[in-house]
DNA sequence: GTCTATAACATGATAGAC
DNA sequence: GTCTATCATGTTATAGAC
C-alpha cells in the first residue's frame, strides 16, 4: 500500500529536524538533507516548494507538539498564578528531555536573516506569545506585560540553553537539570521575589542611591 | 614608558574578537583571521602557540573591561540589594551597547565542545560568577545560590541575546531596548515578585518606592 | 630582539573514477 | 563499494626586514 503523502513528509520532516539543529540553516545543503531523509535531492522539491519552505515546515513541527502543551497548561478557569506554574512546569519538562528543538531555535537567533525570523515567529511564535501575555496581564498588571513574558522564557529558556556550559561553574549539581527543582524555583522567584518579606520584620530595604 | 610590545597583541586581538563573535571558532581559519589581522598565517604563532590560545585571549579580552565594571558593581559596602541594583544596571548596559561578546559567547555555547568551553568558564566566568553567587548568599539565604545566581543571569543576558527575535513579536516597542527600562524591570521583578503584596497596600512600582 | 613572509608538512574531508 | 586525486586547514621551519 502506497504510504500516504503525510506520512511521507511526516518522515522527511523528522529525519531533517535534527539536521538543521546541528548545523544550522546555511550549512545544511539540500543534498545531505536528501541523503538523510533516504531519497534524491530533486525529490525533495516535489514536498516542498524550496530549502526555506522545508526549514519552516521543520520548526513548525518542531513545535507542534509542544505548542499543545503550553496552551493546554494556559487554558483552563484555575487561577492565574496556578496557570503559571502549569505553564513554568511544562516548559521546564519540555526543554529538559529533549534538546533539539531549544538547540534549533538558539541557532536560528543567531543565524537567522531578518526575512526568516520573521516568518518563523509569525509560524510558530506569535500566538503563544501573545498567550503567555495575556496570562501576565492578568497576573501582574502593573508590570510592562510584554517584558515580563520575556522574562518568564528567558529563565525558562536560559536555564536550559547554557546547560553545556553551567556544568563548568563552581557550584553547579545534578538537581539543576531537574526539571521539577529548577521550575520550582523559577515559580517561586516569580510569585515572591527575593525582597525581605514584608510581613516579616527587621526589613533592611533600599536606601541606597542609583548607580552611575 | 616602554613601548608595549604587546601593541601588535592587541591589534590582532581587536580584529580577530568581531570575526569569531561572527563565524564561532570552527569557521574561522588561521588564514582568514591573519588577512583580517593584516599578517600571514604563519606570523600568528610568533604571538600565541596556536588556534584555541588565540581563541581564548580573544574571549578573555573582550570580558576584561566587563569583569572589572561587574566587579566594581559588587564590591563596597552598600546594601546587597542595592549591588545586586548596580549589578542589573551595568549587565544592562554592556550587553546593550555592544552585542559582539554576547554574540560570542552564544556561539561558544552552541558549538563549543566540552573542552573549549571549559577553558573558556575557567579563564572568563568563574570567578565573576562565584562573586555573584556570593551576592546572592547574602541577599536571599533561602534560594539555592547556584539557582538564583543562574537566573539573574538568564534574565539579562537572554534579553539581549533574543534581541533580533524580540523585535517581531507582538507587542514589541523601542523602549524594550533601553537597558534602563530593562534593568528597572529586572531588578523589580527579582526584588518583589509579581505575587499579592502582602501588606495589601499600593502596588506603585519599585522604583517609586526609592529615595532618590 | 621582534615581527613577518614564504614554503612546506600532516591530516582530514570531499569528489570523482573505477 | 573502493581507490585516488584534490583541496582546505592547522601547524612548523626557516629566513628576511625593521
Amino acid at each position: 500500500m502506497r504510504p500516504t503523502p503525510s506520512t511521507c513528509r511526516n518522515r522527511i520532516l523528522s529525519k531533517v529536524i535534527p539536521l538543521f539543529a546541528e548545523k544550522g540553516y546555511n550549512r545544511v545543503t539540500m543534498r545531505e538533507a536528501a541523503v538523510e531523509a533516504g531519497i534524491t535531492a530533486g525529490s525533495f522539491y516535489h514536498h516542498f516548494p524550496g530549502k526555506q519552505a522545508l526549514y519552516l515546515a521543520a520548526v513548525k513541527r518542531a513545535f507542534a507538539g509542544r505548542a499543545r502543551d503550553i496552551r493546554a497548561a494556559l487554558a483552563g478557569d484555575a487561577p492565574p498564578a496556578e496557570r503559571l506554574r502549569n505553564l513554568i512546569h511544562r516548559f521546564c519538562l519540555q526543554l529538559s528531555r529533549d534538546p533539539v528543538f531549544t538547540r534549533l531555535i538558539h541557532r536560528e537567533i543567531l543565524d537567522g536573516d531578518q526575512g526568516r525570523l520573521q516568518l518563523v515567529v509569525d509560524a510558530v511564535f506569535r500566538d503563544v506569545f501573545a498567550d503567555v501575555m495575556g496570562l501576565c496581564r492578568e497576573l501582574a498588571p502593573d508590570f510592562d506585560p510584554f517584558l515580563l513574558c520575556m522574562s518568564i522564557v528567558s529563565l525558562t529558556v536560559h536555564h536550559y540553553q547554557i546547560a553545556g556550559m553551567r556544568k563548568f561553574l563552581p557550584g553547579n549539581r545534578p538537581e539543576h537539570d531537574n526539571p521539577d527543582i529548577v521550575a520550582a524555583h523559577i515559580v517561586r522567584l516569580l510569585i515572591e521575589g527575593i525582597g525581605p518579606r514584608r510581613d516579616g520584620a527587621g526589613t533592611e530595604s533600599f536606601q541606597g542611591d542609583l548607580p552611575l
